[in-house]
DNA sequence: TGTAACTTTCAATAAGTTCTGAAACTTTTA
DNA sequence: TAAAAGTTTCAGAACTTATTGAAAGTTACA
């Protein structure tokens, strides 16, 4: 397989990925085609290569800028703007956990305690509290495991994760 | 809060995690339902207590039977099938990881196999080939950690966590 | 300060997805 | 076996989300 075309394919799956994971589908293009590129690409360069508009490719990197999936890189001497992705994968993975849990299990957790408060006075109303106590049990320590995730580094994921298989 | 207001809260918020995740808010709305019903509810009830249509209710629930989550229950004399939630979290987490990771995790790592075969020759080519194979080393291992959830059990889980916490 | 290069915004529109409801199909009962 | 009860399918409608592109805004420099 030659360079370009391995290129799209990455570029292809990322996005593909990204949109069944509620990510839009562009951003993670864009994301994919700056950790590939060995040097930073200007908001021009992503338009052409992805042939998306000058307002589509703006917005996403921005919104690629507030994960802290890519930073803005300035060139003496050049006006543009150039855009580097982030390359170390444990690092993006954290990003993106940091971002998903702040934007969905914290609002979650939230509801669920003002649920837990419901009068448990029939069948149903004691079921639905059990329901909610359960999950809220799991989320906390899904929390609490993620907190955990986002302090360790990455040799630490691998060697624990390693441990625990063996 | 009354026992009504909690119920339709607690489906509105599984409804919304459920489109965040790219589930269908209805399907997560269905199954939202069923796991605070003591009893099992037929299709019927089912599309009057969320009011949408028949050919929607029929194709959630069916939808949440492929993935494990929710049962058929057929009650001796009655025509009308049953339907009933998995109420064990646990299972409800794991057949949940176990669907996503068939659907997405298992044909990204395909395609990523696909894409190793690149040439390197150019500097850009390595940087791809670069990118390709830290996220197969990472999904693997993450491929190879939820095998292990899988199998285990909720205390298992519940324990090492814990340690891992300490 | 004027102007050219570049970036951002946003209303209109396109694309994608989910839902409806009537018709077709299947199963049960008399 | 006929009819009643229940279930499933699917084409088009409704809804949601993403994208465009032109206009407005910003910045750098002469």
């Amino acid at each position: 397989m030659d360079w370009k075309e391995g290129k799209e394919k990455f570029i292809q799956a990322w996005g593909a990925l990204g949109s069944e994971w509620g990510v839009n589908r562009t951003m993670a293009q864009v994301h994919a085609l700056l950790m590939i590129s060995p040097l930073s690409l200007s908001a021009d360069q992503i338009m052409k290569e992805l042939k998306i508009s000058s307002g589509n490719a703006n917005m996403n990197i921005r919104a690629l800028m507030d994960w802290g999936l890519v930073y803005k890189e300035l060139r003496p001497g050049d006006r543009k703007e150039y855009f580097i992705g982030e390359k170390d994968m444990w690092k993006v993975v954290r990003q993106i956990i940091i971002n998903r849990k702040k934007k969905e299990l914290e609002p979650m957790l939230k509801i669920l305690d003002e649920i837990s408060g419901v009068k448990e006075d029939c069948l149903e109303a004691e079921a639905l509290a059990k329901t909610v106590n359960d999950i809220k049990m799991f989320s906390s320590k899904a929390d609490s495991t993620l907190d955990m995730l986002i302090k360790a580094d990455s040799n630490w994921f691998v060697g624990t994760f390693m441990k625990m298989i063996k």
